[in-house]
DNA sequence: ATAGTTCTTGAACTTGAGGTCAAAAATTAG
DNA sequence: CTAATTTTTGACCTCAAGTTCAAGAACTAT
């Protein structure tokens, strides 16, 4: 009962997304996010409570995307370090191909933030996670299918990897495609 | 002639420079750059110019502490890898001992300014270039008094470690001492 | 149709950021 | 001392961020 709601929560929170990603926490105002979702400022506030309670769902919205691209490009065909490599090219491929790169959106919001929003961390602490833990089992999953020498620790190769993408996107802000393609395959190298 | 300054231009830089590296740039307020400095707000905006020109004399001066220290690490007594792990170490030690860690001031300037300042993203990059040539150096060094293996490709390794350096400097805000320390000897382990 | 509920709209409010300026203070040359 | 020059001080200004709110609009149940 009572009004329906003019938009779909779901389509705004991937649109302010967007936004926050591009622009940023602090670079984002309530007016950007009117603009980019097309609903009234008002009304996102009626909705979601505040610009922080809006980016909490952006954030979660973001790891959700992130893991269902991760576990898809590890799972296709190939051995560990091949589906890896093409992972991390892909990833810096899609952001050079922007006007202006915009990194990782967990990473970003590290450091923005930083520790003066616990919250923040603790979300971005889980999708980094869940990454570290995807790379793992694909390692692991390597080792059984002979791909990946048995005594490669995965765990510490799949830190290490996410510590590698990480410095890459931001990377991509100040160095080009070819500097990024080196440091990867430094990267793969120990799988 | 004339009414000398009631302080010490490069203090004060040294000073802003610490603050806009805890807080951010945008995070940091002419208020607080004069509570930082001591010196009215009037006073720093007729002595540099506006917040951004204090910011740019800030930067430089990071860049030239940084390589300083740089330097000296690589050169004190051991192998290339024994030296290059002990400076990755001393980096995340000092971080993680500050009450917040705040990574490294061009890592987050890259990030937060992003391609909407080019200027200061040449500032990063002449950093972070410096920093590759000196790991460079120190890797071939290294070669040539035979630590190092003969068929590793310096440069590549060296940005391959700068890559590594901006990871950990986020991965501060998000993960603890022991996983750092597990990245930086994988990290290592091409030498 | 009415009541109850939820959503939208646009104006309005508060706060602080970033910066400017006029007047006073401190200095040196003559 | 006076003039010329450079700094300091603190009040002041403008603008936008982030939020709130009152009024009305759109819906459902009875």
């Amino acid at each position: 009962m009572g009004r329906p709601k003019n938009f779909d929560p779901d389509v705004a929170v991937a649109q302010a997304m967007e936004t926050f990603w591009t622009k940023g926490y602090a670079g984002t105002s309530p007016a950007d996010l009117a603009e980019a979702t097309g609903v009234g400022k008002g009304s996102l506030y009626h909705a979601f409570g505040s610009k922080r309670e809006l980016f909490g769902k952006a954030l979660d919205r973001y790891g959700e995307g992130g893991s269902a691209m991760t576990e898809a490009y590890l799972n296709e065909p190939g051995t560990a370090k091949e589906r890896i490599r093409a992972y991390l090219m892909r990833l810096i491929e899609v952001d050079l191909s922007l006007p202006a790169p915009r990194g990782c959106l967990a990473a970003n919001t590290a450091l923005e933030l930083g520790a003066a929003d616990p919250e923040a961390m603790r979300a971005v602490r889980r999708m980094t996670d869940e990454t570290i833990r995807l790379f793992t089992e694909r390692i692991r999953r390597g080792q059984r299918e002979g791909d990946v020498a048995k005594d490669v620790d995965a765990q510490a190769q799949a830190q290490f990897l996410m510590n590698t993408i990480v410095g890459l996107r931001v990377m991509t802000q100040t160095h080009d495609g070819p500097v990024l393609h080196r440091i990867i395959d430094t990267a793969v190298a120990g799988l």
